[in-house]
DNA sequence: ATCAAGAACGTTATAACATATCAATCGTTA
DNA sequence: TAACGATTGATATGTTATAACGTTCTTGAT
């Protein structure tokens, strides 16, 4: 198991390699890698941490890429949509994907002090949880699992 | 292990228990349940699914119990420090606790059609999650765990 | 060639969720 | 009594998200 984002690393080198992929992952998949969500995707590879929509809103106005909500909602939706982003829901905001274009069910790690968020992975499905879905009867499509906490820097 | 919250039941009983055994604690721990407090418990336990603050707000409104929004947020605030309800961090809404008092991790599980939840319990520490906590070395000090899917009803 | 359909984007407006701030009230206790 | 802390009242504002409608551009069918 890998958990990436509270570690040091060449950043340069791993937004690169994020967008590559994501280029090629929308060529093979016939989807629309438009410049807008091009650069969604790289503003939120860049900052490496949890962007409100309007954070991204923005940055992407600074370059003329639009100056309205719907522009940056539209862009995280398909970025979402696509795996190449999740929603932090504790706290309404959107990171990108560290873990490749496989199917995942993220989890994240969230440091309430500095605010940096590591994503890593769960199999919630198989745990507990999936056993109270089962008795229950309940069928599960999408988990949310976010563990708020302090990071090794903030301890 | 228990899931309440897609089974028939004595809503009136459960109503009924609850807000005493809130009352039973409030009293123990020297927490004040004031008349806007109780009645927002109640109005979580009548309605026995998730509401959005501003649903609370108009429910509290018609008692004559305050008609601005941080009355429902402060009331809401009091509920999820004592433990007596908890946040749907997917829905941005308010679901009253159905666990007792007891320290507990809960975790929902959300249908996405009709909106009822269910609330049950994990033990994240001890998966996946804690184990890539640990790895990372992070401090983990709530956790939300919410499934999102299909109710039986809905299936 | 032209037309219809769909995807993406621009723009305006507004809905929905949440908090900051300061004043007023009330019970407790020094 | 005076000081205080907790709660509530009230106003304003900040933040997050979506509805609705029009325009542009591409693509494929006729």
């Amino acid at each position: 198991m890998t958990t990436l984002g509270f570690d040091f690393h060449d950043h340069r080198h791993c937004v690169a390699t994020a967008l590559k992929r994501a280029e090629a992952h929308c060529e093979q998949a016939g989807l629309n890698l438009t410049p807008v969500r091009r650069r969604a995707l790289e503003i939120l590879l860049q900052e490496h941490r949890a962007l409100g929509a309007y954070d991204l809103l923005a940055h992407l106005a600074k370059d003329g890429l639009g100056s309205q909500p719907p522009v940056a909602y539209r862009a995280l939706d398909f970025l979402v949509k696509a795996g190449f982003a999740h929603k932090i829901e504790a706290l309404n905001a959107y990171i990108a994907c560290t873990h490749g274009d496989a199917e995942h069910t993220p989890a994240f790690l969230i440091c309430r002090k500095c605010n940096s968020v590591a994503e890593t992975q769960t199999t919630p499905a198989s745990g507990r949880l999936g056993e109270a879905a089962r008795m229950a009867g309940f069928r599960i499509e999408r988990t949310v699992v976010e563990a708020q906490g302090l990071c090794p820097a903030c301890q």
